[in-house]
DNA sequence: AGGGCAGATGTAAGCGCTTACACGTTTCTC
DNA sequence: GAGAAACGTGTAAGCGCTTACATCTGCCCT
């Protein structure tokens, strides 16, 4: 009767017996009277079964309380209906944003999204191959958290895109504009009659961080200015206070900070606040990416709000096309941002 | 000579072409000149294989540019290798924090992690079951995320464990201590001499919230002071503008506002001082969770500082003693916050 | 009434890996 | 120098699913 196989105890005739931990399409099989091809194809909903045998199948998967194998499914469609996504971590609106909107795309595509965080990894490239192992496609935020030499050897396995981060040779990248806004931005601290703009940040340190500052150079240029060379510090937090003293001691000669983000303009402003410095009478500070306490800190900062959740969704559907055999789309897409006017560039704004 | 399969194209001898997609592990072997046996053992570092053989395995490997299926290995081993966490969403540095411990850990003990965030989702009860079928354990924030049904369902099959949920009968659960601490937080804005303290969040909303309430009840008792009901509204910011409204326009009477978390408290103080209060003069304003924000507003918001991270570490490890073998803690555990003093309480500091 | 056909179900062949076991080769041991 | 032990490698049997193909019922049509 039942299929000639190693599954299935065989001896006792299906007890009625609790969920038992680890029932498979056999043991459902045998329970429903029906072959395991009859119970895949309920469960897919593929194929036609009739409603008597479906309900019979659906009875025995609930009283053995069946969760079928991913595994196996996964190797016999070849598919693991998974998206990886790889971070450097998760400080911060900005990747929570991201994952948020990469997430909530990939569900609705049906694929589940494994996370990868690439700070505090010892082996990066081990840690990436492992990932590749279980996904069908690959995101990376900021090639910095991915090596191109991995990125390459990903690529042409498994299709992969790279958001916010510098594009390479025949791989898909997403990404929201930098020098244009950066240059609006700039634009609108220097018609507040600001002319010592320093810039904060490491222009070198991201693609992102590289083009604002072009765009902080390019609108002096416009003017006919020559920009000071940028302050070149790293993101963290802890930054900010260093950069203030150094403004305080007189080091940095500034009527106005142009950020890289949100955080180091906070930290910066506050410092400066804290030290009896008027911001923005005596400096002004404008970050970007407008973090949430960029409402709330007085005066509010000014700052540029970037398509965040969007590029999330964008990067889940491009993976998801590609694994669906779709061509690559190798000319980089760009997100437009906004620059949101408060009043920590000078305006009069609350 | 080479395995009689289905495999490997066979009549041409392992022609040096570029790394094809889907190198399996049968033409890393053909081109190795080995078994696909000796492949596994090189690639899992288990058995003995001798440096010579290990080397051409490895060579081929690269040269076919080689990335194994996990899920064929997975079926092999009966394990996925890799944890699920569910989480409501991730706005907000709590769940982020969260996130990131947890991610850390379970990648040190050679987990991946799949993410699901439950909000939005139309289908959760299948949502969780698709996650079930890839991971070999769950983790789940609030029980809110997982009606009880799931859990039930799930629990038996797969080894869970609830964080900062209301404990379920035979699921491990670890959460930060709430009680106490909410006592100690609003014994010491009645120390400042406030007299009409008012809650602000949902008791009901949330086990933590129900506990930091009963802490705040309890620490009124502590002085024979009976407490104001309190005033209920879900977490969102939004939320906190109609709170300061509904002070503003008098319907509220209170000299402090204990609330349910900082983002609420933040909402509400930011918008009474916009509107010309002061805090802590007029009214002292404390809130929970310490976020980022809370360093730098003014004043300081004071709150209580729960040990995020650390919770998320602890479920990665339950979870991976229990796919280990390990027997269950039904034991809740509880870890320790600490109250965060600033200025918005009413205390001198700046 | 018989052939044909559609619908329902079963049979069995993989999917790509791990691993117990078997089978040579060496290398010791006495 | 013979037998034992150790080592290196191959063989093949699964892991739990999906799915092409075969089979078996009925039922309709002429």
């Amino acid at each position: 009767m039942a299929t000639a196989r190693k599954h299935g105890g065989g001896s006792s005739p299906a007890p009625v017996q609790a969920a038992s931990v680890g029932a498979t399409i056999y043991s459902v099989a045998e329970r429903a009277g029906v072959s395991i091809a009859t119970v895949s194809r309920v469960l897919q909903g593929a194929g036609t079964v009739s409603a008597k045998t479906t309900q019979k199948v659906l009875d025995a998967v609930e009283e053995l309380n069946y969760v079928p194998l991913g595994a196996a499914r996964s190797l016999a469609v070849r598919h693991h209906e998974a998206h990886g996504l790889v971070l450097p971590e998760l400080t911060g609106p900005y990747y929570s944003e991201l994952l948020m909107g990469f997430e909530s795309r990939a569900a609705e595509l049906g694929q589940s999204v494994t996370l990868m965080l690439t700070d505090g990894k010892a082996d990066l490239a081990r840690a990436v191959r492992q990932l590749a192992t279980h996904v069908d496609a690959i995101a990376v935020l900021g090639s910095a958290a991915m090596p191109p030499a991995v990125a390459r050897a990903l690529h042409g396995q498994k299709p992969v895109v790279i958001i916010a981060g510098a594009p390479q040779e025949g791989i898909e990248s997403v990404r929201a504009e930098n020098a244009h806004s950066a240059e609006q931005l700039t634009e609108h601290v220097l018609a507040h009659g600001r002319t010592r703009l320093v810039f904060v940040g490491d222009p070198e340190g991201a693609p992102d961080i590289t083009e604002r500052h072009a765009g902080f150079v390019a609108a002096h240029r416009a003017r006919g200015l020559e920009p000071a060379p940028p302050v070149r510090v790293p993101f963290r937090e802890g930054e900010g206070e260093a950069v203030a003293e150094r403004i305080l001691a007189g080091e940095i000669d500034a009527d106005a900070l142009v950020c890289a983000n949100d955080e180091l303009a906070l930290a910066i402003m506050t410092h400066l606040q804290d030290a009896g410095r008027d911001v923005p009478g005596d400096i002004a500070v404008v970050g970007w990416d407008d973090v949430m306490t960029s409402r709330y800190v007085r005066p509010g900062l000014t700052t540029v709000r970037q398509p965040v959740h969007e590029l999330g969704v964008i990067a889940a559907e491009r993976l998801h096309q590609r694994v669906s055999g779709g061509q690559p789309v190798l000319e980089p897409q760009i997100l437009p941002t906004q620059v949101v006017i408060r009043g920590s560039c000078g305006c009069g704004h609350r």
